[in-house]
DNA sequence: ATCCTTTAATAAAACGGTTTATTTGCCCGC
DNA sequence: GCGGGCAAATAAACCGTTTTATTAAAGGAT
């Protein structure tokens, strides 16, 4: 912090003023706007300005606090350094980690974002794109979430499984990722394997369930419709897992092994099967999906298929940024694979018997 | 949806066709610019204008799919509808909550908001503010922040703790909260019962501490330095909280309860008690602090005192947009606060011996 | 006829910058 | 003594709205 002395009101120099602009400045410099806005932008016309005068108007600017405005400035550029991220909702978990990475990219790069939440509601997932481009955002970043209606900015969505045109889609192996999990368990001498699907309005349900049955049917393992339960209420909470969990018992078909959809889920249905007297992981294996931030710090600590999250983000805002500086070109990625990995902690272990 | 025939590309109508502006709906519809703006504003200086032109204006307006600029309106209208809220981070929890309620009442206001996390770094604390007033916000929210520096734009902190000149504050009821803890735990026969304090950076611990310390004195207890831990890390996971509860196990001294910082340390500091072979609740009661979404779904399910972090959050936001529309007057409250709220979970039990 | 009102609309000045094209000296070489 | 070139700066257009003051025509009252 400068060292400025409240005390002393008279010199225009620290107070939080009255906004002085560039005509203001221009004047009490006694130089034109078009100068002070040149060398103020360190623009490349301003190199046959002396640098006597160069210096002379940044100091004034300093002295005047001199702040251009943002809008008159995006309004010329007609450019506003914002992007617009439209998540499902700000929860525990998913989005918190993928909107950490959007933001370490783009605050980097100078840009700024506005977020907005859907909670799955139709209406609203049509309606933000719309708002959010009339607001100037000069690209889209969409989280979980199936792109809809018309874009005319460049945009990246992270697990949007859809081709749509213009959008980049960033998504999971997950291909990969069922093979990990079920050949993991599979060597554990699991080979009673229960599901729970995830929501059907999450984009990733379709395409993970896919890839579950297939590598299912590569190790061998019949997957029995009594063993398949399927998120079915909106809440970001562990609470559908939950009652995915007692809906699985209630179907009384013995398991010794749970893969689930994700992270919040297995920690609501570790909490259904313990109430059943089950124990995690003598008597069940439990394996989540993202490696949420306290997936390490449950009891037991829990065996995850990693998403990269962060990582995820930081490549959606980075492409993003890319495809906005070589904007009229249509040439981009259509499809970004990222990685998963197995992280084994304890909540699995041999299958019992 | 609207159900608009994507092929037939000659009319202007539906495609993602380029912009069009005020000037040209204007010159379509041989009116003036003038004339079109008050239409499309509903001014009241448009009464005399008659139905039948206002209508005609707008079906223009919607074949020529015509979006007002938002940055040429902002810039006349000096308003940016903007607001910017200054988080520590974008972590599952505290944040996360409080942001939800932030966002909930700003969009149901037609406010958009940009984010920005510093993750404790004082010199991006320092910066923030600045920078989002460069970008034209209206209001600024504080999360767990104290604010510094010039702010000339109305701003409210939740959590923040010092009194600024010109900011709100939200904050809870501290005192109670304490109480409510240490009368519980004492009820339930602890009379050993030991702290983890907040990391330093974070505005509540010592406020919190104070209550806790006053709390305890009414309670007839004394508080052992030996039980006495502070968090020290700034990850944002139940890590710092882990190694608080193992420093407290190194002391040796005797506890038959926790009461820690947050839920987050909460967390981590079960996991180190149990490693050390102590049960909870039957060993050791521990209660945590916020009630973050995941805290009913730890195993044990987490007795803690719950803020209404949502509520919090848009109780900001109401009061901040309040701030804003009376903009000129400076009477604004100081501060508003809220009460916690003791929720009995599984975490705790009657003191052992 | 004259003056006032009302209706329907417009011209033009903001808002606060950026940027292109142009001006004004001034020095240099011949 | 004059055209050319450069240095230093500026005028003015532009971005796309909003909003105030003004005009123009028509109708009504006196």
């Amino acid at each position: 912090m400068a060292k400025s002395k409240s005390a002393q009101s008279d010199t225009a120099a620290d107070p939080s003023a009255k906004k002085v602009n560039l005509r203001e400045l221009a004047e009490h410099l006694g130089l034109s706007v078009a100068t002070v806005s040149l060398v103020m932008n360190r623009s490349p016309a301003a190199k046959s300005i002396p640098q006597q005068t160069q210096i002379r108007v940044r100091v004034a600017a300093r002295e005047l606090n001199y702040r251009p405005n943002a809008m008159a400035r995006m309004l010329r550029q007609r450019r506003s350094f914002t992007i617009g991220v439209i998540v499902p909702e700000i929860s525990e978990g998913y989005a918190a980690l993928v909107l950490s990475g959007i933001e370490d990219h783009l605050l980097q790069e100078g840009y700024f974002y506005f977020v907005m939440s859907h909670r799955h509601k139709n209406d609203l997932i049509e309606e933000y794109p719309g708002l959010l481009q009339e607001r100037g955002v000069e690209g889209l970043i969409f989280v979980d979430t199936t792109c809809s209606g018309r874009i005319s900015v460049p945009a990246v969505a992270i697990s949007g499984h859809r081709h749509v045109e213009g959008v980049t889609n960033i998504t999971l192996n997950h291909t990969r990722a069922a093979r990990l999990a079920l050949d993991y368990l599979t060597e554990q001498g699991h080979r009673q394997i229960a599901f729970i699907k995830g929501q059907a309005f999450s984009s990733d349900t379709e395409v993970r369930w896919k890839a579950v049955r297939a590598a299912a049917q590569a190790a061998g393992l019949s997957i029995e419709e009594k063993l398949v339960v399927q998120l079915d209420s909106e809440s970001p909470t562990s609470q559908p897992g939950y009652e995915a969990g007692r809906r699985l018992l209630e179907n009384s078909k013995p398991f010794t092994a749970l893969f689930s959809f994700n992270d919040i889920s297995a920690i609501g249905a570790i909490r259904a099967l313990r109430e059943a007297g089950r124990r995690i992981p003598e008597d069940v294996s439990v394996v989540g999906f993202d490696d949420i931030q306290s997936a390490a710090f449950q009891n037991p600590s829990l065996t995850t298929i990693r998403q990269p999250l962060r990582e995820m983000g930081m490549s959606a805002a980075e492409t993003l940024l890319k495809r906005i500086a070589n904007s009229p070109k249509d040439d981009y990625p259509r499809s970004i694979v990222v990685e998963p990995e197995l992280v084994i902690r304890a909540s699995t272990g041999r299958a019992a018997k």
